[in-house]
DNA sequence: ATAAAAAAAGTGTGGGCACACATTTATTCT
DNA sequence: AGAATAAATGTGTGCCCACACTTTTTTTAT
């Protein structure tokens, strides 16, 4: 089944089939409904292989995401996945422009959204950051009426068209729900931070998931907290961590609501660290090396590389099929352990990705 | 780039270049090595829209897989993820036949098979059975040098390209690790099968995972082990169950190799099921539900519909692009809790499929 | 009734490649 | 050297659809 089956059909020209199919106007109701009917008849489906080869119009997307560098690649997961989409669908008239920024620099945050802007892109992917100067920036994106994803990340009060991410508190009520599992009734727990971490918004909604699940579902817990003012000082990290379980004993359960739960582990003495539970965030090298040492119990992880890969096929099917997006799209909430941890792809669809590419 | 831009930087005629691209042979050395160059110079890759519309070649691609039904709706999601394949590279030229059979009757087993043969397809994927018989079946296929990928069950001594399932061993030994974490030392367990499950290689090598967790990681533990010689009689299950645990109230974790986890954890008496740890597999109807009752703990996934739909893209690639797969292709560990059920797209495929299919 | 305007329908090219067929160039044989 | 053969290269059509442009038909105005 063809159009051009169709049009013989229907007795008229493939311009008018096409016409019918993409609503395009100037047919007449009588034709527009024989069209129709013989389409639905035959379960004539547009060849998508074809109509793509046919499009004249070029769609850009372009991405805005954090850097990556040795110090932390956590954005190169779902920078790879943008690229694995890119090159799938670059010979449906897509060109993928990525841009990035540093989340301490504010600069480069505007520099790169104003080079981005000035492409001006069909579709725009981006891990927001900055909250409170980000809001007059997206002025023009509102007038613009270019749709937007966030994705990682999430603001409210935009006018973006999804999310695409982990549901945070969800994430931690689950951390709450495995520590308890392992370590039963009247749990005593340790909660450990960054003060940068108070106002994520990320972080927080996890911390408040992981209470919340206490308050629900336990009669009684005790709760340490340590914030730690900056991840520099090595040194009075690992003392701080140790005195405070060294002093308390009867701490069984360790929650680090971010990825830098490595860091935490490692700075535990093993003697303190022995049957204690650790629980943590994102399958970073560094974590997951801990995690083959038993010194991390349960990483949770968000599959950030389908994050970016999603985000772009989902872009790409709003702007050429017209399929809107739910708004909330979550991200799956992995429990990786260091058994399943060969299994859950996140080496993998790297190889993939370098694979598709070099073939 | 394309394959005329191509022939002229290489003043040739783009039907030299299209030799040289896909090997046809009947270029000489040197022009070949002119093009070569050029192609890398440039970076050049084969549109794969046009490639895909000018190919007239079709391919059948044939599926052979157990039937389901209200009582066992497992095999509905392998086939719903190869349904999703299908309707992405029809237009690709690839057409998905689907035989089915039941798991307990080898005639439909062999019927569908031949069938499946006079079809002539250029690549079969299917879920093996019936071990013993198998094998004669098989040496059609060997002799006509269809290549075939096992999903989700695998056997061993074939020449199937690859196996696309879980690894059972790993995922025994996990939840070995599961139980351990959450049980502490000397943990007291209790092994619950079904008779038919002695000889199917999957839950053996489960079990066989399972033990091995422990015997390598566990000073002390004390196992039980019960066998049901049929599902059917569920009074009886119901008073051995309770009896056992009665009897034995240091068993603080049941091991159910099998889907038939729901039916076992519903079979345990409230009192009985205080404090205990179930797990099992497989996020059927029936095992989520009890998921959801807190009546399992755990429930260890595979991710079956993925199974389904990968084997028909590897396969598209291998017949297409010539990709040979890896010989295992091992799907995800899942772990499932009533936390992060909803995350794990145990439905949003379904509804993802049938979106696709409607607009 | 006729011209002008609007609506409806028809036509043709191009998009990049695959592949069969045609043509040119190089090699071998006598 | 010339014919026969083999090797190398060139040519053109079709795959199906999108879209701009053209032509025909219908409607409206005078």
């Amino acid at each position: 089944m063809t159009i051009n089956d169709i049009a013989i059909l229907a007795k008229v020209s493939t311009g008018t089939v096409d016409r019918v199919i993409h609503n395009r106007g100037g047919v007449s109701k009588k034709t527009e409904k024989i069209i129709n009917n013989l389409i639905k008849k035959n379960n004539f489906e547009i060849n998508s292989v074809a109509s793509a080869l046919a499009k004249t119009k070029e769609y850009k997307i372009a991405t805005l995401m954090p850097i990556f560098d040795d110090d932390d690649m956590f954005w190169e997961s779902p920078f790879l996945g943008v690229e694995k989409a890119s090159s799938e669908i670059k010979d449906f008239g897509f060109k993928i422009i990525n841009y990035s920024y540093s989340q301490t620099n504010f600069k480069t945050y505007l520099d790169s959204f104003n080079k981005l802007i000035d492409d001006k892109p069909n579709g725009i992917i981006l891990v927001p950051a900055f909250n409170n100067k980000t809001k007059e920036i997206f002025e023009k994106l509102n007038k613009s009426k270019i749709p937007y994803f966030f994705i990682n990340i999430n603001l409210n009060g935009f006018n973006n068209l999804s999310f695409i991410g982990q549901h945070s508190f969800k994430s931690g009520y689950l951390a709450g729900k495995l520590l308890h599992t392992c370590l039963g009734k009247n749990p005593q727990l340790l909660t450990v931070r960054m003060a940068s971490h108070l106002k994520n918004e990320t972080i927080v909604d996890r911390i408040k998931g992981f209470d919340e699940y206490y308050l629900r579902n336990q009669e009684e817990s005790t709760s340490l907290n340590i914030i730690f003012k900056s991840i520099e000082d090595k040194g009075l990290i690992r003392k701080k961590l140790n005195y405070t379980l060294q002093s308390n004993p009867q701490i069984k359960g360790v929650f680090v609501p971010s990825g830098r739960v490595g860091l935490i582990s490692n700075s535990i003495d093993k003697k303190n660290l022995t049957d204690l539970k650790v629980i943590g965030y994102d399958t970073t090298v560094n974590n997951i090396n801990y995690l083959k040492k038993n010194k991390i119990t349960f990483l949770i992880s968000q599959k950030s590389f389908n994050q970016g890969y999603e985000s772009v096929i989902y872009m790409s099917d709003f702007l050429l099929k017209n399929i809107t997006p739910k708004k909330y799209i979550y991200s799956p909430i992995e429990i990786i352990t260091k058994e399943n941890l060969e299994f859950v792809n996140y080496k993998k669809e790297y190889k993939e990705f370098y694979y598709a590419n070099t073939k």
